[in-house]
DNA sequence: AATTCTTATTAAACTAGTTTAATAAATGTT
DNA sequence: AACATTTATTAAACTAGTTTAATAAGAATT
């Protein structure tokens, strides 16, 4: 649990006594490539921490699948829309590798709250960081091209395109795969 | 201040001794139509609350104003993006009306939250309603056309389109005036 | 190695926007 | 009321994507 750990103190200074307290409540989940964690239609009870591997989350739009991102190792994350809101998810998890992660449930991240002032802290600074992260995607699909979308996720996550299939990328950029093996062969001839 | 107390306790509910003391901290402040609460390169130190009027959120781009976001009554906003960050901002707020604000400094508010629990947990939950917010914003822009937005928004916020000039509701959905000017006319001749 | 299945590219026709520029309509001012 | 200014529409040429379908390339299976 050192990454778990680590990642959490980058948030927030946490004692070992609390960190201990906290970390009591994960526990470990294996799933093998094409697992769903989620599913459509269910309850998302757990808050998730990709400990190795790759999780794709994505709706179905008419029967296509919307990639709306890719957790990696390192990411906390959920269906954090349909966890929120406690309604039924319309969203999909599914392990694109083969992937380990740690899980908490909803009950407990309250008794880990309750108990740990420092802990809560890290809660809100983790949602601050999510507001951020999302606030800068609004802005990227509104002020950016396709083609500079597709460079940036280039610059700042260039080992996925090693791990996932261009599709899928395709689909988190907004794009077909049509359209974004248009705009490689355009970079690939211009510049 | 009774619409601020009304919003405040559709979030949560707080007593009225908290109430009291949460409220002593909030200024009433005017702008006249034109005038700017926030211009790009400052530091946002405030929150607000909209008690009159209608304030445009935008950025420039490339010498454009990106319409981001329309603040009407009862409304709380600020540059939300700078505030958390405490970086300088890249944003604008412009009045569109006069208005009439309620204001609250960024030191005010932690000693509210550190004072009251229940307020504490109205500003948890209006970060959760603002996450879920830019979470449908995300999904709007990825999965539904122009045209769709515009019948949206025609839908949500029907009165805008009285208090706003339209190139500036095209900005907010993206477009230019003349994208905007053609979507109304497709509507207009075909249903 | 041959076959099958999945993934990526290309082509062609199409679409919903863009830009620039002209015009029309609405609003505000003297 | 006349004029100036701002805002909205239209037209024309253009652009970056779409869809569908065919082909090519790569990976996995027998």
């Amino acid at each position: 649990m050192e990454d778990l750990k680590k990642t959490i103190r980058s948030y927030a200074n946490v004692s070992d006594s609390d960190m201990e307290f906290g970390l009591q409540f994960y526990k470990k989940e294996i799933f093998r490539k094409g697992a769903h964690l989620l599913q459509a239609g269910q309850y998302i009870n757990d808050f998730y921490f990709v400990q190795q591997g790759c999780i794709s989350y994505y709706t179905l739009e008419e029967g296509k699948a919307q990639v709306m991102e890719f957790f990696t190792e390192g990411y906390f994350f959920t269906d954090l829309y349909a966890y929120i809101q406690g309604i039924p998810s319309e969203s999909y998890l599914e392990a694109l590798e083969d992937c380990v992660v740690y899980k908490i449930s909803k009950e407990d991240v309250q008794k880990v709250f309750d108990h740990s002032h420092q802990l809560e802290r890290f809660g809100r600074l983790s949602m601050q960081r999510t507001f951020v992260i999302n606030f800068q995607r609004i802005n990227e699909l509104r002020n950016l091209s396709n083609q500079e979308r597709y460079l940036q996720l280039l610059k700042k996550r260039p080992t996925l395109f090693q791990r996932v299939p261009q599709y899928l990328i395709a689909s988190y950029l907004g794009l077909t795969p049509v359209g974004l093996s248009k705009i490689r062969k355009r970079l690939r001839q211009k510049g």
